[in-house]
DNA sequence: TGAAATGCTGAAAACGTTCCCGGTAAGGTT
DNA sequence: AACCTTACCGGGAACGTTTTCAGCATTTCA
């Protein structure tokens, strides 16, 4: 069942069914009726390989993300996915290992050859321009925004929230709540600039509160793995540090403080808080329930995907959207015990 | 930069490239080995449009489910991409509504065409044999098998627990801690088959235990969603029922229900245990850790992109896998109080 | 009414492969 | 020495589209 089949079913010639199929105007009324008769009747469904081959354009866009591990990136490919198709595109996922880089993206580029664009996902992103102009199509980084290197901004999209701020919100709601010693839980900064951001965050609110910054109260992680950060708070407890509250830069790794700390005989929020920045589903029925600054997550994903068709189309051009987070109170936080 | 290119480069005919780019016998080494050169220094990649229309043969492999909601369909998205790439396949994400059917998936099929073979995941699978004829490629159920319908067993692939036996043995597992009155949590049975059978494992092993089955004990949600779950099991409460423990068909219902519990003023494991079967990472860090039957997620995912690959390549035929669960014995079960 | 413009259609080239088929050269057999 | 096989290679058709171009029919304008 091919296009020559359709054209002599109806008796026209291919080069209508063509034009009726791309919407092209140049074609009568009538005709064109008949032919979406026929190819309705006939079941026609066009050879994709064949367009994908004379237009050389597919309808690939390239999701790369370095693992699924955490929720939170499964719940942004989640809609990323669904938009993509929603739209008429076809997603093409590829995860990378954790220490792999761009090269690994540019790689897929070339043998997939025609993705028409690349949405980054979660992970550490700060390639130099010269890195990236492997990449002759457009990329929005999803849930962050370059920082380090020298890309131009103009080079690329993003939507991100602003990780710095956010992570200072945080720290505000902590301090409002009387607290003072701030332990931080972060991840690798070789596997992501998110958490570096988020760190740097949670220095200048300690500053601007008049807080001296104690390395002790600082856990580095090994990637997003929540037994890493479980390991990290006991050892910080066992050391006999004196700290009131956690700020998690993940909502997995507040989850496993919280865990630590339970363990350790520690009441959460009574003896110590915790907070954290993502705002996954599964936050809100932990126990306690986590206090967390909810990312749009929806709606960033949905964004991406949109900025990023709107650059393939012709239509828009490169920006940079800042989302906000809407904190979700849980019972994580409480004034710490008048010690 | 075509396969043209990479002939002239080298001063062969096209014929010849395309030989040793297909592994073909038929070709000298040493010119095997300046083409190789050629390609290589020429950064040739072949395009995959041309390829496929020529072959009338893609690398696409089709994995429908329904919504990546739950974080167990997510750890096996995750491996069975990571698998469909590492064996030079292209994965075609397609997620569906929760109350579509296999209408859509065919719809898939017809439109992509090209399709090689599907991978279903998740959700119910209760089609009767002729549904399913529309279904021209090899499929493998992951994570259920089909126990409804008419469908012979040959007709496809499975990889799966079995949902009954395991669901007995969480049952089991509670009867041995001394719990006669086990509420069970299941999501919605048009959603998905899976906790239909699951229930009925419970219902059985109450039945060998010699318990009565009591339907104000049985709980009901839609979805996995863990609002509803968390709802029902509120509801159980307040209905002022007795029970000791509760089954939850899936962890994260198990979460949710822990939750209530908690908020209801009621102590896991004190005053109600809860099991569950799924096994999620995150399962491991909730307070109490909750003990759960473990599905091999990634040796499920694994093989059932090994098996769909079988099929396709035309080694090895239908099969159905059944896996066992590990027990992970978590702080959610204990003896109920001697009341 | 004739010429020019316009609307619609069909023929055919092109996209980059794979694969069949025919051809040449080398080696083996009678 | 003539023939046959074998091993290897190149030519060219085919895959199912899109798109350019030319052509015909119809309208519009002078």
């Amino acid at each position: 069942m091919t296009i020559k089949d359709v054209a002599a079913y109806c008796g026209v010639s291919v080069s209508t069914v063509s034009r009726v199929l791309n919407d092209h105007p140049d074609v009568k009324d009538d005709v064109r009726a008949r032919v979406l008769a026929a190819v309705r009747e006939c079941g026609y469904v066009p050879n994709n390989s064949a367009r994908a081959l004379v237009s050389s354009r597919s309808t690939a866009i390239g999701v790369v993300s370095r693992g699924l591990d955490n929720p939170f990136l499964s719940s942004l490919i989640r809609v990323v996915s669904r938009r993509i198709h929603e739209l008429g595109y076809t997603m093409v996922l590829h995860q990378i290992p954790t220490q792999a880089d761009e090269v690994q993206a540019a790689a897929l580029l070339q043998r997939e050859k025609k993705l028409l664009g690349v949405i980054f996902l979660g992970g550490r992103f700060n390639y130099t321009e010269a890195e990236l102009r492997q990449l002759t199509v457009p990329f929005v980084c999803c849930t962050y925004t370059n920082t380090f290197g020298d890309l131009s901004q103009d080079a690329y999209s993003s939507v991100s929230i602003h990780d710095q701020r956010e992570a200072h919100k945080a720290v505000d709601h902590l301090v409002a709540h009387g607290h003072r010693r701030i332990a931080v839980l972060l991840d690798d900064p070789a596997d992501s600039s998110i958490g570096q951001l988020r760190f740097q965050g949670y220095r200048q609110a300690l500053e601007e509160h008049g807080i001296d910054y104690d390395p002790a109260l600082t856990v580095v992680t090994a990637g997003y793995a929540m037994q890493a950060a479980y390991e990290g708070v006991c050892r910080l407890i066992d050391s006999g540090a004196a700290f009131t509250a956690i700020l998690a830069i993940s909502d997995t790794l507040a989850i496993a403080a919280i865990k630590a700390l339970t363990d350790r005989g520690r009441s959460v929020p009574a003896d110590c808080s915790v907070i954290a920045i993502d705002g996954l589903d599964i936050s809100a029925y932990t126990v306690p329930t986590l206090t967390t600054l909810c990312q749009p997550a929806e709606e960033m994903a949905s964004q991406s995907v949109q900025m990023l068709i709107g650059l393939i189309e012709g239509t828009g051009s490169h920006r940079h959207l800042l989302m906000e987070t809407a904190l979700r109170q849980g019972g994580s936080v409480a004034r710490p015990a008048a010690t």
